[in-house]
Parts: structure tokens; C-alpha cells; sequence
DNA sequence: TCCAATTTTGTAATAATTACAATTTTGTAA
DNA sequence: TTACAAAATTGTAATTATTACAAAATTGGA
């Protein structure tokens, strides 16, 4: 544990705090897992890559603190595949991208500021969430035509 | 069964065919049922919504069916609120907005013609989605002051 | 009519998420 | 420190949307 290490952990808890979260050992340590991974991973990845660090951690809990999270604006939820949410920590505004062949999401930066209309104004938005579906270069390059039409989410067989 | 349901039903009809997708009893009222009812249902609503219809309806037809209209682009397929799948059937471009409190998925027109940046050119984009959540003018005007913490994607119980 | 291909159906399996009660941990006041 | 209430964590069981699969029914063409 370095100090660089150190500093990021207080800033998490800080963070935490003002949110008037009580920065608990399993909050901290996926609140600095979405910092660190920028990688959107799902509840069952997060527990995944957690479990080793915290012996007696239960699934549950990583659902209980995403809860929470949600709840105080700490993360959002990312649905862009049905049946995987996906969590962000970061919070300027960008969107999702999902490649249809390997699955990977990544961001991108959105080119309008928003697409909402006028013709909303009776509304309260809340979030706005732009997602892209398509095949990353990777997978263009190994061999994809591009249209695939056969691509369905797999639901991710929990790895441990 | 009047002359402009007729009319309808054989539109519908061309339409699959030119799909390639053979026409049968369920596909032309699934594809039916989402073009004169624009309310992004899900397999479970279709189900319920068709089944008087069609006394043998199972709910895997259901899904069989729109599993055929997205490999053919027939329909898309709205993520908007994990767990819970909606299709649509219009093919103009548009985004979704999901109201918190009610749950409800109304369509608005998008203000941007992409959100895409020329930074994904090395990709190949084939769907972009734009989705809203917030509160709709009728649950603002009853009572929810647009900060309510605590929605949550609340599974749909089936309702048969 | 007959047959092969396609569609439909019912049942069982899968897997993400939630409900809930029991246990553990934490913060604070005495 | 000790005691206690509140909060957090855990494990198990339940829920539910979706998928897998094989059997049955239907369809279209020879």
C-alpha cells in the first residue's frame, strides 16, 4: 500500500461521505474498482474481482451497495445489453458503446450536448444514456462482414 | 374484420415476405399488435395482449417470433430498463424516455441526426439507441417532486 | 395426397436479481 | 473500556425473464 494508494482511498471516502454514504470497506473497494477499471462491469464481474481481497463477500452485498450507490448518484446504471447491468462511476457525460461480436463496451464521447427536445419541456429529465451497437475494429479486422444478424446477448455463466 | 384491416393485414403480410419471413398467424399479429399499438410492450404484454386471439399462444412463440424480427431488422429491441425488454416496430429515428415513477416508455423526437463521433470511425455502427429517464408531466402533477431516490426497475410480475 | 421443412408448443433449465432474516460490525454514550 | 442500538453484511431461498430442446402440429410444394 503506497501512498499514492493511500491518497485515493481518503479521497473514496470522502467522496463517500458527501454523499452521506458511510464509507464501509466493501463501498470503498468498488467505489476504487469503477474508478480504477473504466470497464463497466457487471455486478457478478465486480464480486468476481473483489472475493479474493474480501474473503467473506457475498453477491448480495455487491447488489446492497450498488443499491445505494444508485440511490445517491455515486454510479449509474448501464443497460445497454438486457439482462447484464453494467455500472459507471464516471460522470462526464459520454456514451456507451457495445460490440456485437466479442460484447466489449467502451466509451465514446457524444458529439450533442443533449438530444433531448423542446417538446419535453412538461418533463424532468434525469439522466440521459446514448448507446451504440455495432462491431469494434478488432472484430472487424478478425473476420466480421459486419452483418451478423445472429448476434443475441448471452447471458454471462457466472465465472466462479 | 373490415375492408382496412384486410388492407393492413395484407401489408403486413408484403412486408415479412420481403423480409424473407413467412407470414404465419402469430408473426402477423405480433408485427400487427407493435405497429397500431406504440407502446414498446414487452414478450410478456404481447403474450398477454394476444392470446385471447390466439387460444394455443405460448409464450415461446413470443419470443421466437421477435428473435425473427431482430435477425431481420424488423424490429428493435429497447433496453431502457434492465430485465425487461421492449420491442418497437418503427423504424423512424427516435429515442425513449422512461418515466421513474410510473414506468411508462413514450417516444420523442431526437434532436441530433448521430451522437456519434468521428472518433469511432474504425467502427461500424449499426444501431444507436437515446434514452431518457425522468418523470413524465402526469406523475409530476401528482405529486413526485422529481428527486425520489428509491426507483428501481421493478420486475413485471406476469400477469396471467 | 404425401412428405419434408418449418413453425409452434410445453416443459424444464438457466441465470440475474431480490427478499428476508440472521449474524456481524460499527459508532457512540455512559 | 463496555454496552447497546443502528447499520452493514451474509447466506439461503424465492422470483422471474429468457433460453434450450424435443415433441407435436402445420404448411407448402411435388
Amino acid at each position: 500500500m503506497d501512498g499514492n494508494t493511500d491518497n485515493k482511498e481518503k479521497e473514496i471516502k470522502a467522496l463517500l461521505k458527501g454523499k452521506k454514504i458511510r464509507p464501509s470497506i466493501i463501498r470503498v473497494k468498488v467505489l476504487k474498482y469503477l474508478l480504477d477499471n473504466r470497464n463497466h462491469p457487471t455486478a457478478d464481474r465486480l464480486f468476481s474481482a473483489l472475493e479474493n481481497d474480501i474473503p467473506t463477500l457475498s453477491r448480495t452485498s455487491i447488489y446492497n451497495t450498488l443499491k445505494t450507490f444508485l440511490d445517491e448518484g455515486v454510479v449509474s446504471e448501464i443497460t445497454i445489453e438486457d439482462g447484464n447491468s453494467r455500472y459507471d462511476a464516471f460522470t462526464g457525460k459520454h456514451g456507451h458503446f457495445i460490440c456485437e461480436k466479442c460484447g466489449g463496451v467502451s466509451d465514446f464521447d457524444v458529439k450533442c450536448a443533449t438530444c433531448a427536445p423542446e417538446s419535453l419541456n412538461g418533463y424532468k429529465i434525469n439522466q440521459e444514456h446514448v448507446y451504440l451497437r455495432g462491431l469494434c475494429p478488432n472484430c472487424i479486422k478478425s473476420g466480421g462482414d459486419g452483418n451478423e444478424k445472429n448476434f443475441r446477448k448471452k447471458r454471462c455463466k457466472k465465472s466462479s
